[in-house]
DNA sequence: TGTAAATGCATACACATGTATACTTTTGTC
DNA sequence: GACAAAAGTATACATGTGTATGCATTTACA
């Protein structure tokens, strides 16, 4: 087994815990231990402080997330005419993991640094594994590694912190959709143009 | 006079402790008094709840960044070509307005759904008062007004994410501002490819 | 100047929290 | 099957919290 099943559960609840109130911080040891079914000492058992357990959640947020980019990386994704299908692709993901989505555009804003930044090391993570696909399809796209790197890194930025409200905002999702797939081709437009006064 | 002397105090002990905890969800009422040197029971004086008092502290945010706002208008701000000058003018707003700053970036994932909307209004006011600015320069903008709020609000939310780290971590200041100074460009470039590719 | 409202303080209480100590149950291994 | 480690539980305690009641002080203003 990967974690004990206690262990897990605390993980688990702190996740829950955590999307509703949109925060890790102020979640007690025995609010988690109550949600996950525990006696409130089981928590010493598995972590040495909330911190610790914060991190963890984290980490199992970054796995969650990978694991299912890597399904969404088998589909064709062309930035610049970011079509309906694959940011649709993106959406739907973030609808079904809701919870996780959620926690990690919260958390960037932690009350601590360190969990903080385990964030924003597996959000960096997370677009560099795009900015790697984008780059490597190429296609239109005559852009320098680096300048991928920094639009992915605006995207993911947007995306994250849109996530939200998609999540939690039904109404709003058509136009989320609408503005997001503006933005993006806005930027990698934008991109290019400022790579050609270069020239 | 605008405010109790009290309550003031309350709201500024509030903004002190939001920004050093980067959360105002998790201070308590008693810990609010102590900072603010007064007894706990006062705090029922002024506010009903600690959402209230959340509230008054967004307001009062957003009326030290507008009037300082009103001060930066003053200049001459062409985003196209956007000089160190009115870039430098913005982060050294910063500086001044840290905690507003930082409790602002930080309060638009907060707990309190009250907080969060009183903030989001804010911000959404503080892009309209700038794209009026833009849009009034004219200058080699042919952008639509629709366009412009847009981009100002991207920018908008760019700024204020960075803004915590610009604070924070005084070595990256540099590259934020670079970085922040090529976003600009960036999405300014985009806009208008953009709207040239409709006609 | 007198008086009522606004503001501030002291005490008190019930409750939730983090943590320590000691005990029981489950689990894996020789 | 024995036994040690891991996981979970029960009880207890000091501390911090939100809030209620009652009283003191300041402030405004007629």
């Amino acid at each position: 087994m990967a974690y004990a099943e206690g262990k897990q559960k605390l993980i688990d609840a702190a996740l829950k815990l955590s999307a509703e109130k949109r925060s890790f911080a102020n979640i007690g040891l025995r609010e988690l231990a109550r949600e996950a079914e525990l006696n409130p000492n089981t928590f010493y058992r598995h972590f040495e402080s909330l911190d610790d357990l914060g991190i963890c959640m984290i980490e199992d947020i970054g796995e969650v997330l990978s694991s299912a980019l890597r399904e969404v990386r088998r589909q064709k994704f062309d930035p610049l005419r970011v079509n309906e299908q694959s940011l649709e692709l993106f959406f739907d993901f973030v609808l079904q993991y809701q919870d996780s989505l959620v926690v990690a555009a919260c958390e960037r804003y932690s009350t601590s640094p360190t969990v903080r930044q385990a964030l924003e090391a597996r959000l960096e993570k997370f677009g560099q594994e795009i900015a790697d696909d984008v780059s490597k399809m190429g296609g239109l796209l005559i852009l320098p590694r680096k300048v991928i790197d920094e639009v992915m890194h605006h995207i993911i930025h947007h995306c994250f912190r849109v996530a939200v409200d998609y999540v939690e905002q039904p109404e709003s999702r058509k136009a989320i959709f609408e503005e997001t797939r503006r933005y993006i081709t806005m930027l990698f437009l934008g991109a290019m143009a400022l790579e050609e006064t270069k020239q």
